[in-house]
DNA sequence: GGGGTAACGATAGTCATTCTACGTTTTCCG
DNA sequence: CGGAAAACGTAGAATGACTATCGTTACCCC
C-alpha cells in the first residue's frame, strides 16, 4: 500500500497561521456571539495584522469543522461564536448579545417525531431563543 | 378636544391597490416558502406590472401585520409565506422547499421555562427544522 | 535553508435589500 | 365634483455583507 504513506489528510484549510490562532484566540475569550467584522475590527485594534477577507475564510472553515456555531441576527447578518461541543441551544440578549448555551432533550425528541410523522428524513433543527437579559432590563 | 377629529390612525401602508393585491393573492396560492425575488419574477411572468422594490416594501408591511412568515435560508436570504393565525412551526424541505405547519405546545413551554430560569423576558423564539422529504428522497 | 503550495490580503465583484427622486393614484373635505 | 396632500409605485442608484480573483507571503517537510 504505498499510497497510504502518511496519516495526515490533504484536506486544505488545516495549516497553522499566526492569522487563524488570532481569530481562534480571540473567539476562546468571547462569550457573545460577533460578527465577522466585529471580529475583523477588534483583531485589528489588538494590533494583530489580519485582512477582512481571511477572517471571513477563518470563520468559514472553523464552521465548516464544526468548532463554531453561526446564526443569523434578524437583519440576516452572520454571527460566530465558539461554543461547547456537545448539542445544545441558544438564549441570546437581543440587546447585548449576552449568549447562554442550552440544551433539551424534548425538543430533540419532538422534532426527531414531527420530521419522522410527515416522511422527512436526514432532519436537522434550529432552535434559539431571543430575549431580553435581566441587566438590559433594568437599564 | 379638537385634536381628535378622526379616529382613523395616519398608519402607512394600509392603501389597498392592485400590487398589494397582487401579492397578497400569490402567497395565498403558493404552498411554500419564496423569495421576494421568486415572488416578483412569478408575478411579472403572469403579467402583472409590479417593481421589485414595490414587492419587498409590500412584503415588509405584510409581515410587520403579521400576516405572513418570514424566515432565512443558510445563506441570509430572507423567504416569505402565508400562515395559518395562530403561533406554529415549519417544517421544511431542504430541497425542493415544500413546508408543513407544525405545532408542539411542549417546545413553547420550555422555551418559556428556560428564558425565565435565566432571567430572560420579552422572550421569542425560532424553531425550525429542515430536511429531505419523501419525494425527494425517492430520487 | 529551499522549494512547492497553502494561505494571505487588497481590490473588485456579486447579490439581496434599501434608498432616492419623482411621477401617479387615492382619499377626503369642502 | 375638484383639487391638493398623502400615500403609492417605479426605475435606478446606493448600501452592506459577503465572495472571487490573483499576485504575494510564509508554512512545512525534506
Amino acid at each position: 500500500m504505498t499510497t497510504m504513506n502518511r496519516a495526515a489528510p490533504p484536506v486544505p484549510g488545516r495549516r497553522s497561521t499566526k492569522q487563524r490562532a488570532a481569530v481562534a484566540n480571540l473567539l476562546e475569550q468571547l462569550d457573545d456571539f460577533k460578527s465577522a467584522q466585529e471580529l475583523h475590527d477588534e483583531l485589528r485594534k489588538r494590533g494583530e495584522g489580519i485582512g477582512l477577507t481571511t477572517v471571513y475564510r477563518t470563520l468559514q472553515s472553523l464552521s465548516d469543522a464544526g468548532e463554531i456555531d453561526v446564526l443569523r441576527t434578524d437583519t440576516g447578518e452572520a454571527i460566530y461564536r465558539r461554543c461547547s461541543a456537545h448539542h445544545h441551544h441558544h438564549l441570546v440578549c437581543r440587546h447585548c448579545g449576552h449568549t447562554v448555551e442550552v440544551e433539551g432533550p424534548a425538543v430533540e425528541k419532538w422534532t426527531d417525531r414531527v420530521a419522522s410523522e410527515h416522511g422527512f428524513s436526514q432532519v436537522s433543527h434550529t432552535v434559539e431563543i431571543f430575549g431580553s437579559c435581566a441587566d438590559c432590563i433594568r437599564r
